[in-house]
DNA sequence: CAATCGTGGAC
DNA sequence: TGTCCAAGATT
């Protein structure tokens, strides 16, 4: 085995990506990158990032903001619990370490949202430790480097690579190291139709000298995904703010948590606008009337899809304001504040088009 | 511990 | 239209 390790570093400090998050001394720009990056292409953060270091500057703002805040800027990244918890873990930081966040694998890693690989990437990249990584990134570039037949999301497959990971970690170069192996995972050694002509360590890659790069890393097989069908209500009434309308707000935990959005249920096998009228009244014991459909609206979520019918609908019994603050999952929102309430894709794509429509 | 958790881009 | 998969963590 060539020495690829001195290539990779080589090959890194002349392709580095010029990032947003590499600009800032901070570790906590680093561990605000880290989180949003879980799952999540490049591309997509940089954004977000600007946004939310923008607005939440310092462990101390961030821990200080409100969790509707934190989701509205967090709004359209997905796994919102990433957010969730990193505002709980700022918290915690600003409790229980003055405000500091600690270098430790083992400290960060008791933190809410921080997993092996960010405590990895936050020691070895904010604080110059000697840690490895193993994300999407490295496991490909491993399971090729190393042909590693073992499937690389099985307990086997996870332990022998964070072995590899540990094992040609260069000593005091891990932060520029672990990020020259997803630089070269995000650039080079990509999933489909990998560029193993401008690879820096083509020479040393097992799977390419056997032939077999495209059948690595191998992969357990996925289970189907269900789909499901839902109908949506939008019920609008005339405020002295002008015009709301009725939302309501998920569970802290799971699907889209501590968003809004609006009221609706699964109507798997029924007439939609009869399942409407019936779903609401059993999960949120609204009576109303359906009185016209309003669309259609096709997702998929990591694992199952959704049809989502939306319709039109005016309650046949008011919603005592008594109620309204006892259950605070039902709420009037103003059109003019439909902003600030997070929501997931499908109900601020039904938003959007409400305030479109009634603009005109 | 296998299931859960979003969204967008590539093909 | 469908499938894969992306700087993973939590339960």
């Amino acid at each position: 085995m060539i020495d690829f390790v001195s290539r990779l570093l080589r090959w890194y400090e002349q392709h580095r990506r010029n990032l947003p998050w590499r600009n800032y001394l901070d570790s906590y720009a680093i561990w605000v990158s880290e989180i949003m990056l879980q799952q999540t292409r490049v591309e997509t953060v940089i954004p977000y990032f600007e946004r939310w270091m923008e607005r939440f500057p310092t462990i101390q703002s961030l821990a200080a903001a409100s969790e509707q805040e934190v989701l509205a800027v967090w709004e359209g990244l997905g796994y919102y619990s990433r957010a969730r918890n990193l505002h709980r873990a700022a918290q915690v930081v600003v409790e229980r370490f003055e405000g500091v966040l600690p270098s430790s694998v083992e400290a960060l890693q008791r933190l809410p949202g921080i997993g092996r690989y960010t405590a990895g990437a936050i020691a070895s990249i904010a604080f110059g430790q000697d840690e490895p990584v193993l994300d999407g990134n490295v496991r490909r570039v491993y399971a090729r480097l190393f042909d590693v037949n073992l499937a690389v999301d099985s307990r086997e497959g996870e332990a022998e690579l964070w072995k590899l990971a540990a094992e040609y970690l260069p000593k005091g170069r891990a932060g520029e190291f672990n990020q020259a192996l997803m630089d070269l995972g995000a650039a080079i050694c990509l999933p489909r139709r990998p560029r193993c002509l401008l690879c820096p360590i083509a020479d040393s890659c097992l799977a390419r000298q056997r032939g077999v790069v495209e059948e690595r890393p191998v992969r357990l097989p996925q289970v189907n995904t269900p789909h499901y069908v839902q109908s949506a209500a939008v019920i609008v009434k005339r405020g002295r703010h002008g015009l709301c309308t009725l939302l309501a707000k998920r569970p802290s935990e799971g699907l889209l948590g501590g968003l809004w959005e609006f009221p609706n249920g699964r109507v798997d096998g029924e007439e939609p606008a009869r399942g409407l009228a019936s779903t609401l009244r059993e999960q949120y014991r609204l009576e109303v009337q359906v009185e016209a459909g309003l669309g259609m609206i096709r997702h998929a979520y990591s694992h199952f899809r959704v049809t989502v019918h939306v319709f039109q609908a005016k309650l046949l019994r008011p919603l005592y304001r008594a109620r309204e603050q006892r259950d605070a999952s039902l709420k009037w929102v103003s059109f003019s504040d439909l902003g600030e309430y997070p929501m997931g894709k499908v109900d601020r794509r039904i938003a959007t088009t409400l305030l479109t429509r009634c603009m005109s």
